[in-house]
DNA sequence: GTCTATACTCGGATAGAC
DNA sequence: GTCTATCCGAGTATAGAC
């Protein structure tokens, strides 16, 4: 997808410091006048470019939701056994939350938020990758590979596993006494930790 | 424990309304007039009784988090097999959220928000549920009777995969269209599949 | 203890000059 | 497009009568 925004404009500066306000305080949370300061503007400029503080939220909650659900239709559609893209999607999927931990918090909390009409707006028809994860995994049961398992509890699983921790490593930081670069390295072992999980659970 | 104050009392039902509409919101969200409307009184009560917001909001969100990690001291200090009491943990777990749907959201959230000071008081030494349960795990590995797992690894894993889907569920409902009976019957499910998963995950 | 009325503050939005 | 100045509503908090 080509960038129609010029990385210094100021609308890029404002998206920039928007997302990243709203990402670590969430729509109630999050300041105008903060989002303004960042930019290097005042608060008159931000209504000229989105009118109204639900419109910038918008535009990037749309883009964080679309995130949520990791785009890695490469590792599902690739030609691999099912085990090895189970290893792949976890170790990407981590890698991707690494790089952005306050992703599901942002996600999460701000989905409940929502109107029902924009969230189904937003979430429906957004099932490609777990459809596509499910036939791999029905197809796998047919030929009596793997044990018969529900392909949802499965993908649940899956992804409980790999986001929760990010979710609650505050909390988790603060009962163990872990520091950063331990919480880190916990993380770096669930790479190799879950994926051996999920195949053991489905393995004949 | 004893309740110091009558059921009926103007403080009681304060407290009630401001838990329901804590939990629902949040701290940011939620408005003392609701609150007050609730309780069926007027808001310069709502300050007679808890002086401010932030003060009444301590109370409710103290009881929260006491409860997130659950006292399950009970089923955790039992004499018997390890396999039974994780059996018995996850399940009583999910009983419990299945009560309390939005208490995962509301600790996690909240929890964020909170001054690093205050944190910290609230939930140093809450650990004493996972130290219970990892001397067990280290016991049952001295013993031969198990894999050498990590117990803090394993015992994140069990939590992430009870209360995650509590987390994900209006998400999870509009990507899959699952209705509430649907999802109920998936969860209800999950109260055999996570210990199956998880004691498969450290048996010999 | 409980109420009505009001003060005060914060923050999103707009007017209008340049 | 960008700024300064200002408005205005929402929501917390308090004064003071009963």
């Amino acid at each position: 997808m080509v960038k129609l925004v010029k990385t210094d404009s100021t609308e890029e500066k404002i998206l920039i410091s928007a997302k990243k306000n709203f990402l670590k305080n969430g729509m109630a949370g999050a300041r105008m006048q903060d989002i303004a300061d960042e930019a290097g503007i005042n608060k008159a400029l931000l209504h000229y470019y989105f009118r109204t503080k639900e419109k910038l939220f918008e535009v990037i909650f749309r883009e964080a939701a679309s995130n949520f659900f990791p785009q890695l239709e490469g590792i599902i559609s690739a030609e691999a056994p099912l085990s090895e893209k189970i290893q792949g999607f976890c170790s990407a999927y981590i890698d991707m939350l690494l790089q952005n931990p306050f992703l599901p918090m942002f996600v999460l909390t701000e989905s409940n938020n929502q109107p029902q009409r924009f969230r189904q707006k937003l979430w429906k028809n957004r099932g490609h990758l777990f459809m596509r994860f499910a036939a791999d995994v029905n197809n796998e049961i047919k030929k009596k590979n793997i044990k018969p398992v529900d392909p949802g509890q499965l993908f649940m699983n899956m992804i409980a596993l790999c986001i929760f921790p990010f979710l609650a490593k505050p909390i988790w930081q603060m009962t163990t006494g872990m520091g950063e670069t331990e919480f880190r390295r916990m993380i770096e072992e669930r790479k190799k930790i879950i994926p051996q999980l999920i195949n053991d659970s489905i393995k004949k």
